[in-house]
RNA sequence: GUGGAUGUAGCUCAGUCGGUUAGAGCAUCAGAUUGUGGUUCUGAGGGUCGGCGGUUCGAUUCCGCUCAUCCACCCCA
């Protein structure tokens, strides 16, 4: 048989790295919530106009990476390649901006680019998203970039340096910007650019201001900035957001060059990046949106928010040799060296299922050897092994070997009696381990 | 979409200047006086040497194409 194998760009995660994932999501939602950013859920398929209005339909997203395709009732459909647009649509539709504002949401949800995988690059990856509407002035973005900044440090080593840097920028409001590019386009006109900024010049002229070319480089130096070319209100809002941020002890530099590739994003924008994970550093990145709500038919709302990508942090991760590993060790292990029908093989079965009330115990279902049986309950690092055979069904007794030293424990062949004892004997010990892994996930 | 590197067992890798049954370590499974783990010893299973085509008496080894992985550009989280 041919080999059937993952589709390119996408990742399986096994039980063994599940647990990271375990942590940074109830990280994140932790945090989330202690800023009042309830979550949200979404499909992961819209109608394929939501994201040509909503992310634009000049951006690479939309036109070059979309998964879309035609459902069997002639719709156009994509696979979401970000977030937000979704949850617009979705407070759009329910009338939330109607509501009590600010509305706060957060989701951790796949999103779907077709792109060449690279380190950090992926076709589907994971993004953990925050969305504030309804509230227009600098504390928001501020609130925002806290938030940011407080889940980085929570899933991340914080030494005496961070292992990230937050650049911070303000693109303007559409006023601001018109002027800015008309101002950056007249510089641009007659100096000399590569192959890709020549093509960008017609498309999004701004992004010339981050390409990475020695020469371009060189000429961009000298060239209009962003953030000095702002109107009187995007200067103050800025100024603001500088402030705020700064009060809260969280350290920025200012970058003119700093653009996004959305097309939805006006004023602050903002990315925090690192060094460590190969040539995609961005690790999170946001910004304003004011119009987009407004968009895609809503009532005129402002916004703001970012994404995170999930596996980036993961790679960091690494980077940094975080290890993060829940104990899954069995607590017990009952063993027979009778088949599954004797008699002793119907009541381990039937003990197990008692017993596993109490504590997360483990039973053979392979039919493996007694000796086998101990060796594999030794792997998993249970903690006790019972052993029901003939033996004990004739003498209601059972023999219970505490793992660790060994010791042999004996008790009447009942459940309430093995309970009571097994409690006993770990008395000075920690509790049991039955709780859900995800609720104690920390560094 | 463009460019570079790589592709041998579940994992990490040897190896074949083209030649009979392709190896190691780890892992898995089974035994070492028949119901008791961690050490040790012995043995076993597991690979169409990424796929297709070409050159050749003969290819896992050479050539072409293709697919996949990794990395960079582009773009972005």
């Amino acid at each position: 048989m041919e080999k059937i194998t993952a589709p390119r760009g996408t990742k399986d995660v096994l039980p063994l790295e599940v647990d990271r994932w375990h942590m940074l999501e109830t990280t994140a939602r932790r945090v989330a919530q202690s800023y009042g950013f309830q979550e949200i859920r979404f499909p992961a398929f819209e109608h394929t106009e939501l994201f040509i209005r909503g992310v634009g339909d000049t951006t690479d997203i939309v036109q070059k990476e979309m998964y879309t395709f035609e459902d069997k009732g002639g719709r156009s459909i994509s696979l979401r390649p970000e977030g937000t647009a979704s949850v617009v649509r979705a407070g759009i539709e329910h009338g939330v901006f109607q509501g009590a504002l600010p509305f706060k949401a957060h989701y951790i949800a796949p999103v779907f680019r077709y792109e060449k995988p690279q380190a950090g690059r992926l076709r589907e990856h994971h993004q953990f998203g925050i969305e504030c509407y309804g509230a227009a002035g600098p504390e928001a973005d501020a609130e925002v970039i806290a938030l940011a900044h407080t889940f980085l440090t929570n899933v991340l080593p914080v030494a005496t340096e961070l292992p990230f840097v937050l650049h911070l920028n303000s693109i303007g409001c559409p006023t601001c910007r018109g002027a800015y590019r008309d101002k950056l386009l007249a510089y641009l006109q007659s100096k000399p650019l590569c192959h890709n900024c020549t093509e960008r010049m017609a498309r999004n002229p701004l992004r010339v201001l981050d390409c990475k070319e020695a020469s371009c480089q060189s000429v961009v130096q000298d060239a209009p900035v962003t953030n000095q070319c702002l109107c009187a209100d995007c200067q103050t809002h800025f100024a603001s957001v500088q402030t705020y941020v700064r009060q809260l002890g969280i350290p920025f530099v200012v970058s003119d060059r700093l653009v996004r590739g959305l097309d939805y994003y006006n004023r602050t924008v903002f990315e925090f990046i690192c060094t460590q994970i190969g040539a995609q550093g961005t690790i999170l990145a946001g910004g304003r949106y004011d119009g987009l709500v407004e968009q895609l038919g809503g009532p005129p709302t402002p916004a703001c928010g970012f994404g995170c990508g999930i596996e980036r942090i993961l790679l960091l991760q690494d980077a940094f040799g975080v290890a993060m590993r829940q104990e899954h060790t069995p607590f017990l292990c009952i063993t027979t060296a009778d088949t599954p029908d004797s008699p002793a093989g119907v009541a381990a079965r039937l003990l197990t299922q008692k017993l596993r009330a109490f504590w997360y115990v483990e039973q053979d279902i392979t039919g493996r050897s007694l000796k086998a049986q101990f060796k594999h309950a030794d792997r998993l690092g249970a903690k006790y092994v019972m052993t029901i055979g003939s033996t004990e069904i004739e003498t209601a007794t059972v023999t219970i070997k505490r793992m660790a030293d060994g010791a042999k424990l004996t008790c009447a062949l009942d459940s309430d009696a093995i309970v009571a004892l097994l409690l006993a004997d770990i008395a000075p010990q920690t509790a049991p381990v039955m709780q859900d892994s995800s609720e104690n996930a920390n560094l």
